[in-house]
RNA sequence: GCCGGAGUGGCGGAAUCGGUAGACGCGCCGGACUCAAAAUCCGGUUCCCUCCGGGGAGUGUGGGUUCGAGUCCCACCUCCGGCACCA
């Protein structure tokens, strides 16, 4: 017993990550570590992570967006760019008004506990956000600019009221933008309720106008998916807009894509709800009509559009004449054609279109075929490429310049013109809910809707509100907000009750930024000129036909308003994964799966969660959560920290490697982050880590604290804590993070020997230690002396020999 | 149905240019330390055969190109994501 006090005092001292962390981080507030640098004459490298929303607290996911992207920004300040790395909330939106009702909490008290609460979180994280720069969206100091930034569209004409049908959330009681209504059901893309059709008078704002300009990503380095998902959405098509005469009536134009095909036109199909069908429709149809157009109305959404089923419809007694050949053609109308899209009326050919020939099966209509099927072809419509037929003036042509020709021919006759629709919409700004951006609109029964002065912004959003259990909007029930008097004439109006979607917010929020509390502007010109465009964008893929199409959109508004001289917001992209629960599933509180941060930074420390979610594969797949994996990168950060004061291990290691060994970590680490690759990154450090510790003691002083210094600067980056300790145990008073990231000497990498790989016909027979730069004969002359290549040969002779400098001989043999 | 992405040990993954498949880590096995355990450290760990020299098979499946294929080409299977009657 009397010796073990002695045994205690020659124990390193011991290793509390959490004692460790909360110290730098406290001395890195003091120090005003991460105030931005604004020097003037280094680069300039804005990064940014997508905001989130202020739920309560920092889950998993955050930390998997966030602190890699922190990674990232801190190499590029390493490098001696001055970096700007904001953070804020996304704090308007339903949650919060969801917990007034349910709770009776108000929502802004909910949302500001909740930011009260995250920021501890997210400074707890220990990255180098420079919170000075924050942005709260629900504060009227921000959302004042939302408001600006609607009267600005409504002067151009962006933005306009329409009353139409909309997609209308049942649960949450409000209109949905048709980029938040997803799938074949039809379901909000919050609850997963189905949305429903309402007509309603909504605020759009025409992102239309800026369609092609958006189709555009020649200047952009952005991940092909998400290029791919908005061109998609988008959905530009080149065709041909086609009159038709119908009998009695007048004309109606056709969409379509093909008009090659106009010959083989057999019918002609109007969507149930085109504004013609009632005219059209013969008496003696009339009944089957109506009975046709009823049954479409009630039908859900979900069936409507279910491919699976059978096409159907109804004759209505009119005809239509088909321009190129004269015939007379019958007019139907069917569900399958939507008013949404084209012209809300199409004509129809069978031999060429799939749901044509499924209709006219169904209901024995002609069928002409006018593109040659190939020789071997047996199905239905064929929707391929070949030689037009039983189509006039084009036979013979391929289908591209019969296109061509048959759109001149229809210019000429005045019957037609070539046009390009596109399935996008303008985007629904309207919501009706209390927690948003009230709509700086007021309705005047004389003037009609007038902007709101914008030295009258911003509209306020009042603080007494009643939540109704319905959840209808507040604001209509508030006689104090909603009466007011015309900007214009004086005389008495009423206030647009509406607020503005939320994705309004984050439209901008980049620009807000750079000057919070700015009040001439939504942002400091001066600061804009010295940060933007932002650089690096990170974050979800799910963001892709919402937020990120809407954001491009909002920066070419801006720049046609002269407050900025780029196209883009943001010049580089990258989406990263989702983290999943341990079983494989997406996170859910209902499945039970949720994976706290907290409990992790509680027992390992910050470095260790945000290193073991860059350790857990390519940054860009996610993946599941594996609560044991954990544990070995917790480990190898503790050894780091007993590399200056530990003991060495006694794994065996030539000391002679350590220069080259530092070397290549140097560029493989430089290489991977540019390349956002920060598992291979990690499992590098861990390999350094390792083989210093075996070759401690056995390398000159000098050597050894060269080495240790490079490894504490390359750490940093992605454990800014343990690397801070190391740095500071060396004998360095200046934070790590204000260091240079270190260079590497090619020439010190180079090896001057190497693994000869001998191969026997494409085997690999032996491995060869060898001079790098051995010629050709000699290194053939090597393989030939091996046992085991000759045990391959026995009698055999050499038919060729492949020699690949500096790797492998491979003997071809036989 | 269409458009993307991906299939590699027991698990997460690596192999950046067609040239040693399985880096790094988890798990597991063995050893050291310990009265013992935990922690820590060391070694081993794709599978099958083996006379312990080595041999055979192997990156979703089947073909192909090549001296050589996880990597390139063709056909297919499975999983994930997106879109879905868009004329």
């Amino acid at each position: 017993m009397s010796d073990t006090s002695v045994r205690k005092e020659a124990k390193p001292k011991a290793y509390k990550p959490s004692e460790l962390e909360a110290r730098w981080q406290a001395r890195w507030a003091e120090t005003d570590l991460y105030k931005t640098d604004e020097d003037p004459d280094k680069r300039k490298h804005y990064a940014l992570t997508m905001l989130p929303y202020p739920s309560g607290d920092l889950h998993v996911g955050h930390w998997y967006a966030m602190t890699p992207s922190d990674t990232r920004a801190r190499y590029m300040r390493m490098r001696g760019y001055r970096v700007f790395f904001p953070i804020g909330f996304d704090a308007f939106g339903l949650p919060a008004e969801n917990a007034a009702i349910q709770r009776g909490i108000h929502p802004h008290d909910w949302t500001y506990a909740n930011i009260e609460n995250m920021r501890g979180q997210l400074r707890q994280m220990g990255t180098m956000f420079d919170f000075d720069a924050e942005v709260v969206s629900c504060d009227p100091e921000y959302y004042k600019w939302n408001q600006w930034f609607f009267v600005k569209f409504f002067e151009k004409g962006l933005a306009y009221r329409k009353e139409a049908p909309v997609d209308w959330c049942p649960r949450d009681n409000t209109t949905l933008a048709r980029e938040q209504v997803v799938g074949p059901d039809r379901v909000c893309e919050r609850c997963g309720t189905p949305v429903i059709k309402k007509n309603l008078p909504q605020w759009l704002f025409r992102i239309t106008d800026y369609v092609e300009e958006l189709l555009d990503f020649s200047n952009l380095d952005w991940p092909e998916r998400v290029e791919t998902l908005q061109k998609n959405w988008i959905g530009r098509s080149e065709g041909a807009e086609i009159k038709f005469v119908i009998e009695n009536f007048g004309d109606i134009e056709v969409f379509t894509t093909r008009p090659d095909t106009l010959f083989g036109a057999t019918f002609f199909v109007m969507s149930s709800e085109h504004p013609a069908v009632a005219e059209i429709t013969t008496d003696e149809q009339r009944p089957e009509v109506e009975a046709y157009v009823e049954r479409a109305s009630r039908m859900s959404e979900i069936d409507r559009t279910d491919v699976t089923r059978e096409k159907s419809g109804a004759f209505t007694g009119a005809y239509a004449t088909n321009p190129a050949n004269g015939a007379s053609i019958p007019v139907y109308i069917a569900d399958y054609v939507l008013m949404g899209y084209g012209t809300g009326a199409i004509m129809a050919v069978p031999g060429q279109d799939e749901r044509d020939w499924e209709f006219a099966e169904k209901y024995d209509l002609p069928i002409i075929r006018t593109v040659k099927p190939p020789e071997d072809f047996d199905g239905k419509a064929y929707v391929g490429e070949g030689l037009a037929m039983n189509s006039g003036f084009l036979d013979g042509l391929e289908v591209e310049e019969a296109k061509e020709r048959m759109t001149r021919h229809l210019e000429a006759e005045g019957k037609g013109r070539a046009t390009v629709t596109y399935r996008i919409r303008d985007w629904l700004i309207s919501r009706q809910r209390y927690w948003g951006t009230p709509i700086p609109i007021i309705h005047c029964p004389d003037c009609g809707p007038v902007a709101v002065p914008e030295e009258d912004l911003p509209v306020l959003l009042p603080d007494e509100a009643e939540f109704m259990p319905t959840g209808e909007s507040p604001l209509k029930l508030d006689p104090e907000f909603r009466n007011t008097t015309c900007p214009k004439c004086g005389g008495p109006a009423e206030r647009d009750t509406d607020t503005m979607d939320t994705f309004m917010d984050s439209s901008w929020y980049q620009y807000r930024y750079l000057s919070p509390h700015y009040d001439d502007a939504p942002f400091d010109p001066e600061r804009g000129k010295k940060w933007l465009p932002v650089d690096q964008y990170t974050g979800g893929v799910e963001h892709a036909v919402m937020h990120l199409l809407y954001t491009r959109f909002f920066t070419k508004v801006m720049r046609d308003l002269g407050l900025v001289d780029f196209d883009e917001p943001m010049e580089r992209l990258f989406n990263q994964g989702i983290i999943l629960g341990p079983d494989g599933n997406r996170m859910s509180k209902s499945r039970g799966n949720v994976v706290n941060p907290q409990d992790y930074v509680d027992k390992y420390g910050s470095d260790v969660l945000r290193s073991y979610l860059m350790f857990i594969g390519p940054w860009n797949e996610g993946g599941p959560w594996d609560g044991g994996g954990i544990e070995g990168v917790a480990r190898w950060l503790r050894r780091t920290t007993t590399l200056v004061s530990g003991e060495p291990t006694s794994a065996e290691a030539d000391p002679s490697e350590l220069d080259r060994r530092t070397n290549r970590l140097i560029k493989k680490l430089t290489g991977d982050i540019e390349a956002f690759r920060f598992n291979t990154s990690i499992a590098a450090l861990m390999e350094q880590t390792n083989f210093l510790l075996a070759i401690k003691g056995k390398v000159g002083e000098k050597e050894w604290d060269a080495a240790l210094h490079n490894f504490a600067l390359v750490l940093a980056p992605f454990a800014p804590h343990h690397a801070e300790e190391i740095w500071n145990e060396l004998g360095e008073e200046k934070s790590v993070h204000l260091q240079s990231w270190p260079e590497w000497d090619e020439a010190a990498i180079f090896e001057e020997t190497i693994t000869l790989i001998v191969q026997v016909n494409g085997k690999v027979r032996d491995r060869i230690e060898a001079p790098a730069d051995i010629e050709e004969e000699a290194a053939k002359e090597l393989a030939l002396a091996s046992e085991n290549v000759r045990a391959q040969m026995d009698g055999k002779k050499i038919r060729k020999a492949i020699y690949v400098p500096g790797r492998l001989v491979n003997l071809v043999v036989s």
